[in-house]
DNA sequence: ATTTGCATGTCGACT
DNA sequence: AGTCGACGTGCAAAT
């Protein structure tokens, strides 16, 4: 019955179909139209009318098998079984381009300004300056060092910065206290900051930095 | 040129095709075949030959326009620009199920089976249990009282629990402490633990308890 | 409308 | 293989 679709192809299924998931969770989809994408990588998805993000959906490493009316993707513990009713649309997708998209406006970025100019964004001219020093927690995005010694860490977002983020250079600056009894002042650098992260950040004396992607002079 | 394109419809198309995104981040997507999905909710999905995720995505609520070859979706100031270099395959997806799927094996299944029998999981009988407990950070999962007067703190996790989920878990604990002075113990439930999640815990002497979805006898 | 925390998160980087 | 943090995270529920 499903004779025309290849389980080692690319292609894309539209069809009547029930969807049965068991793996990190259960699930079931009840019969309905539904568009199932499968790639030659294995990754499988099962989109619905709306949402961005499919109903059902496996990883790539997966294999797919078929047998009477059901299809049947495996990988590792994870299994979906698709109970198909009736193909509507059956299409094979030849020479699928594999580029990656390629991105700017990255944290990365706001380190660079930060990094250029830190009397602008810190008031104050440092004599060290190091990306991604670590510590026993993670890497600080940017540390500094100015004239009198004190320890400037910086914690840069490129969104609205969270509670979350804030936590982590709470986090970082108490390893760093362990290690050596010096002043540190601690930094939050994003476009944005959320109200409950700022008052997280003024209960613990650190302080937000404002840096955008737009204002690249200076 | 797309003149069989209906911006109004779902659809699926495959194409030759650039894709410039800028919104959030800035992203350019080199010429190829890509697979576009676009959902009458408004969300617009562009696959290539690999990976789960897509490489581009618009969310519900972007509404499609066309002009000579390029196709737009915009959503308040996030734009996708798709320029069409030749149609592969165009596809109306017509009568789309919209049903939801439906998961079992959740994190209120795990709670219950703590809160059904407590004597199994901690030890002792609880004289008091409460879910979803408030604190100023968030809500404990379980929290109970024993005959002692012990207050035991409870987060549970349906997966693997991380060392995220143990600061979590420390931060509730915390915030009880500053209300009262109290002997707390604190546990993560869970299928599974990472080993520096485990050394997280046994560092504040918190405890680890093991529970699974699979034995639902006792 | 905004905030919060979960997710079958996915994915990449590093151990 | 396992751990960890970033993500244009998406998403729903609570506020």
């Amino acid at each position: 019955m499903l004779d025309i679709i290849n389980t080692e192809a690319a292609f894309i299924l539209y069809a009547k179909s029930e969807v049965l998931y068991d793996g990190r969770a259960n699930s079931t989809l009840d019969k309905g139209n539904y568009l199932i994408i499968h790639k030659s990588d294995g990754s499988l998805l099962i989109h619905a009318k709306d949402k961005t993000t499919p109903r059902n959906y496996q990883s790539p490493g997966a294999t797919l098998s078929k047998s009477q009316n059901v299809i049947i993707s495996q990988r590792k513990k994870e299994t979906i079984k698709i109970i198909i009713d009736e193909i509507l649309t059956y299409s094979e997708l030849n020479n699928w381009s594999e580029d990656q998209i390629r991105i700017s406006k990255t944290e990365k970025d706001l380190v660079d300004k930060l990094e250029t100019n830190p009397v602008r964004y810190f008031g104050i001219p440092m004599v060290k300056l190091l990306r991604e020093y670590p510590n026993k927690y993670g890497k600080i995005d940017l540390f500094c060092i100015d004239a009198e010694d004190t320890n400037h860490v910086v914690e840069a977002k490129r969104l609205k910065a969270t509670v979350n983020h804030c936590i982590q250079l709470h986090k970082y600056i108490e390893a760093i206290k362990e290690e050596s009894d010096v002043n540190i002042i601690g930094y939050i650098a994003a476009p944005e900051i959320g109200s409950n992260a700022l008052e997280y950040l003024e209960k613990f004396g650190y302080k937000f930095i404002k840096i955008t992607f737009e204002d690249n002079n200076t």
